[in-house]
RNA sequence: GUGGACGUAGCUCAGUCGGUAGAGCCCCGGAUUGUGGAUCCGGUGGUCGUGGGUUCGAGCCCCAUCGUCCACCCCA
């Protein structure tokens, strides 16, 4: 099929199947984050290019060749975001927030990065984010962690599993990293190509390697936990009482390192087994030089991002539907007269109950293609109204998915009917 | 950026030895009056991804190209 236009790769649409799989997940994270107090920042999808390289690390994939850039017309370098902290993380020093000893926030919306598509892996894809700034101490990154572990919960996820490390202080960290790379280099004719290419580049990440032939070398490497700082050490032992104490179960990950440089102390994820080679669908740590970093004070920051895609992937593999949001009602008119009044009686009812979601018929169509519409419109009932009703000043009421007896009511009781049939408002 | 697999109807796929295409689902219509879903009947819909080549003849063989998927790299 010779298609004229295609979206471009990487890009996807959400159709309409799916499109209550990602109502119902952003709603109900939306609920847990505003629940633990954060609140919502929107911030734009294009920055300065200069704003992700001085972030996330200018020798980081990311920077290097998977982000969008294009100039702009004045010649600024601008990037669409290849992920949500950097941008965060400016728009609080530019507009004050941090002068406001602690924040807690949350967004969401769609990133960029030009990686070759595959599962659980897409050009565009869409996050929800937390950044948690001016709190210094592990009770914090319990928190975030006892957030997701709600998530999971509410949202019914299964088989997802909490790894955690600590990368320690930027100053322990850098220690580590040398004697890692001193280690590497002593094995530099048994790493692979990838790794040897990472040796300085980004050694912690030869540690993350799946090639078979360097597992054997990792597992005799140096082990990043066995040289925290003391301060370090101690932030992971409180993390870890806490998460004892809540009942949160985790795997020391010793090679878990994420990949940005901006990250210190507490690293985590969450992983499934069952989305191929993509499976993380939540990830964060701290980062306490950033905020300094980018020109602000010295402030303390952790966060996480859900990837939406990946989580969706999961719940959809497990049967979940998401957020229903088909009509309750579907109007059928039948004559003359009927269609006329018809469309006063559905406004008239939108005024009356504006949670109703009631679906209007169009174009005609005989009784039975009118009802054909409302079965596949979802609907719960068919409201009829044909020449006999608006004889009688009555109206019909159908009931589409329940083994209910039709009944007619007088026009007046349909808002009685409506009362008691509606949905009560849940606040 | 690298590798492998695969491109036939909106979707999932069949298509024999090379003889110019089929099924199921979906959608639309019908099966006595104003009653959806189940069943039955009928219908719409395809330059076989695209462009070349071989051949009397190509969905099928060859080349190129584009695309999709999966994996590597990287990462949510």
């Amino acid at each position: 099929m010779a298609k004229l236009f295609q979206a471009v790769r990487g890009m996807n649409d959400a159709l309409p199947a799916d499109t209550p799989l990602w109502a119902g997940v952003e709603a109900t994270l939306r609920d847990i984050l505003v629940s633990y107090g954060y609140q919502e920042i929107r911030l734009p999808l294009v920055e300065k290019t200069e704003l992700f390289a001085r972030s996330i690390g200018t020798v980081t994939d990311i920077v290097e060749k998977e982000m969008y850039t294009f100039n702009d017309r004045n010649g600024d370098s601008l990037a669409l975001r290849p992920e949500g902290t950097a941008g965060c993380v400016r728009a609080c020093i530019e507009q004050g927030l941090l002068r406001n000893p602690m924040q807690r926030l949350w967004y969401g919306g769609p990133m960029f990065r030009h990686e070759r598509p595959q599962q659980g892996r897409y050009r565009q894809f869409h996050q929800i984010g937390v950044e948690a700034f001016g709190m210094a101490g592990p009770d914090i990154d319990a928190e975030l962690i006892c957030m997701t572990a709600r998530c999971w919960q509410r949202l019914g996820v299964q088989d997802v599993a909490l790894e955690l490390n600590s990368l320690g202080t930027r100053e322990a960290r850098a220690a580590y990293r040398e004697r890692l790379v001193g280690y590497l280099e002593s094995r530099r004719e048994d790493l692979d190509e990838d790794s040897r290419r990472r040796l300085h580049s980004n050694p912690l990440r030869v540690l993350d390697s799946k090639h078979p032939a360097m597992q054997a070398i990792i597992a005799e490497a140096p082990v990043l936990l066995d040289h925290l700082d003391l301060e370090s050490r101690q932030h992971l032992d409180r993390l870890q009482e806490f998460l004892s104490a809540v009942g949160i179960t985790y795997t020391l990950n010793t090679r878990l390192v994420r990949g940005l440089d901006y990250y210190s102390k507490t690293v985590f994820e969450w992983v499934t087994g069952r989305l191929g080679a993509q499976g993380t669908i939540c990830a964060g740590g701290r980062y306490d030089g950033l905020v300094e970093q980018l020109g602000g004070a010295e402030i303390p920051a952790v966060g996480f991002a859900i990837g939406l895609e990946r989580l969706i992937a999961l719940l959809g593999s497990d049967g979940y539907t998401g957020l229903d949001q088909s009509p309750q009602a579907y109007l059928v008119m039948v004559g003359e007269q009927a269609e006329r009044r018809g469309l006063i009686l559905a406004e008239t009812l939108r005024n009356a109950w504006p949670a109703l979601h009631l679906q209007f018929n169009c174009s005609g169509g005989s009784f039975k293609t009118q009802l054909k519409r409302a079965d596949r419109s979802r609907a719960q009932w068919a409201l009829i109204l044909g020449q006999e009703e608006i004889d009688s000043d009555t109206i019909a009421i159908k009931f589409l998915r329940e083994a209910q007896e039709q009944t007619t009511l007088p026009m007046a009781a349909l808002d009685d009917f409506l009362r008691d049939h509606l949905p009560q408002p849940t606040q």
